[in-house]
DNA sequence: AACAAGACCTGCATGC
DNA sequence: TGCATGCAGGTCTTGT
């Protein structure tokens, strides 16, 4: 019970016998809708995994919780840092939930467009690498692909927020929902834990065009580490950032 | 009020 | 071999 924040009392029997209705996201939460109209919150964290099993293999140190359903099988929550959390919203109070209720646009919904985002970003007097990690402006970005949609658009990640508008944005915005598209295409990126629930690993990690790639060639301008160049790490706001320096102004 | 820094955890790679 | 250090897909809280 001591993920990021406790399991609600009686959470275990306020599921039991329920129909699963449908299961959607926002931002980077899961949502689980039961009958009644309650909502199961879910979030991996950092390590977080589901994993959907056949049949109830003795659960190891990380292992959480087991939501067994109906045909035996069950979808186990393993989440060794244990920065995930899994909560319950009850009926009508979902969108308002504390977790949910300040959340950004989400990129690939309609709600979010180039003037969205300039307006989001106007008088924000950090970096857009910042920003875009803050949920409240845009919600689901995390360190991967921000770093991506970033060099994409070619604009530094040390830029200030409030002076990324015009051409900028729209080229941001578009960058945005090309670099998840993409990542989602591919099944998402495993670095070390990510596990889809069948086990498979992602395979975005193999098309990164920065992402942990300090030192190595751009892959745009051709700049190389021997002649000054390639691609740079630097930490802003505890986070390692990956961009080109020539490349992204 | 906005922003940066620190805190929360475990595991792994690296270097001495 | 063992130990210390730094780093990792993310939020929250605290302090300036």
């Amino acid at each position: 019970p001591n993920l990021r924040i406790p399991f609600p009392d009686g959470f275990a029997e306020r599921l039991a016998g329920q129909r699963i209705d449908g299961v959607s996201r926002r931002a980077k939460y899961i949502l689980i809708t039961l009958e009644d109209g309650a909502v199961v919150i879910l979030h991996l964290g950092m390590s977080g995994r589901l994993a959907v099993l056949d049949d109830a293999p003795s659960p190891g140190p990380h292992d959480h919780v087991d939501i067994v359903l109906e045909t035996g099988k069950r979808i186990r929550f393993c989440d060794p840092r244990r920065f995930g959390l899994l909560t319950l919203a009850e009926p009508g109070a979902v969108d308002s939930h504390r977790l949910l209720a300040h959340l950004g646009p989400d990129p690939l919904g309609n709600q979010f467009n180039d003037a969205v985002l300039a307006e989001r970003l106007r008088g924000r007097g950090t970096s857009i690498k910042a920003a875009l990690l803050d949920q409240t402006v845009v919600a689901g970005l995390g360190n991967i692909y921000v770093c991506e949609s970033l060099y994409r658009a070619r604009i530094s990640p040390k830029r200030l927020a409030r002076n990324v508008q015009g051409a900028r944005a729209e080229r941001l915005t578009g960058c945005i929902r090309d670099v998840l598209n993409d990542a989602l295409a591919a099944g998402g990126s495993s670095l070390r834990d990510y596990q889809k629930p069948t086990g498979e690993l992602g395979y975005f990690q193999h098309s990164f065009d920065v992402y942990d790639r300090e030192g190595e060639r751009c892959l745009d301008c051709d700049c190389d580490a021997p002649a000054g160049g390639g691609i740079q790490r630097l930490v802003q706001g505890g986070r390692s950032t990956f961009y080109c320096p020539h490349r992204q102004r």
